[in-house]
RNA sequence: GGCCCCAUCGUCUAACCCGGUUAGGACACAGGGUUUUCAUCCCUGCAAUAGGGGUUCAAAUCCCCUUGGGGUCACCA
């Protein structure tokens, strides 16, 4: 196969769409799959907003994920520039080219008619395509139209007496009707590109071999065929693939329905646990920072490859039965013909075990990398983090275990850090403010002053021993313990959790305990 | 509404192209075991071919229809 080219081309919306983030990934595996490029091109046709901070995220999110660029955005390669709003010049001469050939037309009709002739078709039941009265102008009229300051658009001519064919990698083969399909303004009267046209030209001018897209342009594509063909260009090939849909819906995942999404029972969680981190962070809320965008999972403590895994099988399959896989095994495996046709829902749930697996799998080194950014922001620890600091919270990570899913859970080790305990009353009531217990707890609490060094082992003979000796269960005391001394019921184990804190402040938080 | 796409467990999917499987796996869920918490880990269970017609010895698989779902219909991208 001649050189694969694929190309991503997102306009600088202000965030990355976790769907969107799939449908480059499929660009960016066949790319690499094939040995070829993957271009990242900014569609910013007239887009009066801040570019620079618009496209940011979107960028980052390339970045976090590992899915680099051979040319495009910041780095630019040999069919710069890779932002449509400077190749102006290349939409100009590719109209002009139309124009000149009679494939393309300046229609003078404003809006207004336009939207009467929309209107009319509508009532009469009819589809509606272009009136093309301005064909009909002379060759003089049109000169006076333009000399009067009268605005035109240029539209491209639809051969009606045809029908598009595309053989889709996904789709397969679908075919329009030409006569159905009104002729398109691939240019505006400033003389601006619209979005079909600029996406043709550009892709063509990049040899662009595959174009992979989501699903909802597939309706663009005969315009874009018809164009292609018009300018004489090589057709890619392409592929449709089915959009991402919100969890536990079959609709098409949008930005504008976080609102609903926020009480759709399979998104909850993500939007609870946003409501729970961010703020400590100082990063807003699930109102500022949602699962709908590839930043909020960066934020939150998802590792790539887990996202990568979740987006990669969201859709595709390498076999009956892999689920695991790394990026490199999806590169080797990737083909456009397991792309499922049918739109997948996004599925948090399993996101999360995707997590779970690789947060099991990253070296403990990297977990405190990993972790320490959110002690730093929520201002558990000082910056710069010393070695002292380090090492410790590196231990309260290895007490942690696999309990640790999301870098953000770090957070839930609050009480190593503070003194200040927030207790889980319901559970002090059950497991402290009981019969018998507060006497066995103050009774341990003098063994403990004996417990030299004050390590796991040693705390654990202790308490194996006092407890033999009263005969009491090892449990009463291990729950006692651990709802005085953290506050909460569930965490590391019980005997870590002492020897993280000390003897000194195992002794004043059973004291504080016992006075409550 | 026009055009187009889609349809297997609750979810993601395998098997479909080239008809023959007890329709497989994973997540979730339920139960059990290990860990006196929780998490991990192990075992077990639950659970699907939208409906109707064909074709065929045989249909999840091929064809048609119905139903349902979705996308798109801009001088947005």
């Amino acid at each position: 196969m001649s050189q694969v080219r694929t190309r991503f081309a997102p306009s600088p919306t202000g965030y990355m769409h976790i769907g969107g983030m799939r449908t480059a990934l499929f660009n960016w595996l066949w790319a690499r799959h094939c040995g070829g490029q993957f271009i990242l091109r900014i569609d910013d046709t007239d887009q009066a907003r801040n570019q620079e901070a618009a496209l940011r995220p979107i960028l980052q999110a390339f970045r976090w994920l590992g899915l680099n660029w051979d040319e495009g955005a910041e780095i630019g390669g040999p069919y710069a520039p890779y932002y449509q709003s400077q190749r102006g010049a290349l939409y100009q001469e590719a109209a002009q080219k139309l124009e000149a050939a009679g494939l393309a037309y300046r229609d003078f009709s404003t809006r207004e008619e336009v939207d009467a002739d929309r209107k009319q078709a509508d009532k009469e039941k009819r589809p509606y395509i272009n009136i093309r009265r301005s064909l009909e102008l002379t060759d003089t009229q049109k000169a006076d139209l333009v000399a009067q300051g009268r605005p035109w658009v240029l539209r491209f001519l639809i051969p009606r007496d045809t029908k598009v064919q595309l053989d889709d990698h996904i789709r397969g083969h679908v075919e329009w009707d030409c006569s159905l399909l009104p002729d398109p303004v691939i240019q505006r009267a400033d003389g601006s590109p619209l979005y079909n046209f600029a996406t043709v030209v550009d892709d063509a001018q990049m040899q662009i071999s595959h174009v992979i897209r989501a699903e909802e342009h597939l309706s663009n594509t005969p315009i874009q065929i018809l164009l292609h063909q018009a300018l004489g260009n090589t057709l890619p090939q392409f592929a449709h693939v089915p959009y991402v849909a919100s969890p536990g819906s079959k609709e098409k995942m949008s930005k504008r329905k976080t609102e609903q999404y926020r009480k759709a029972p399979a998104f909850q969680k993500m939007f609870e646990r946003a409501d729970e981190v961010f703020p400590q962070l100082g990063l807003g809320n699930s109102e500022t920072l949602n699962p709908v965008m590839v930043e909020y999972y960066e934020r939150i403590g998802y590792l790539p490859a887990a996202v990568l895994n979740a987006l990669g099988r969201l859709g595709w399959s390498l076999d009956d039965s892999t689920e695991i896989m790394s990026l490199d095994t999806m590169v080797k495996h990737f083909t456009l013909d397991r792309v499922v046709q049918a739109p997948a829902g996004f599925d948090p749930d399993k996101l999360f075990s995707f997590q779970g697996h690789w947060m099991k799998e990253l070296p403990l080194d990297q977990k405190v990398a990993g972790c320490l950014p959110y002690l730093v922001q929520a201002q558990l620890i000082a910056e710069p983090v010393t070695d002292a600091v380090r090492q410790y919270v590196e231990q309260i990570i290895v007490a942690w275990g696999d309990r640790l899913k999301l870098f953000s859970d770090i957070l839930g080790a609050r009480y190593f850090f503070r003194d200040d305990l927030v207790y889980d009353e319901k559970m002090f009531d059950k497991r402290v403010r009981k019969e018998g217990v507060p006497a066995h707890l103050a009774a341990f609490r003098q063994r403990l002053v004996e417990v030299d060094p004050f390590t796991v082992p040693n705390l654990e003979t202790a308490l194996t021993a006092y407890c033999q000796e009263v005969g009491e269960q090892t449990g009463t005391l291990i729950h006692a313990l651990r709802l005085s001394t953290t506050g909460q019921a569930v965490g590391p184990g019980v005997y870590d959790c002492l020897a993280l804190l000390g003897k000194d402040k195992s002794l004043a938080r059973i004291d504080a305990a016992l006075a409550r």
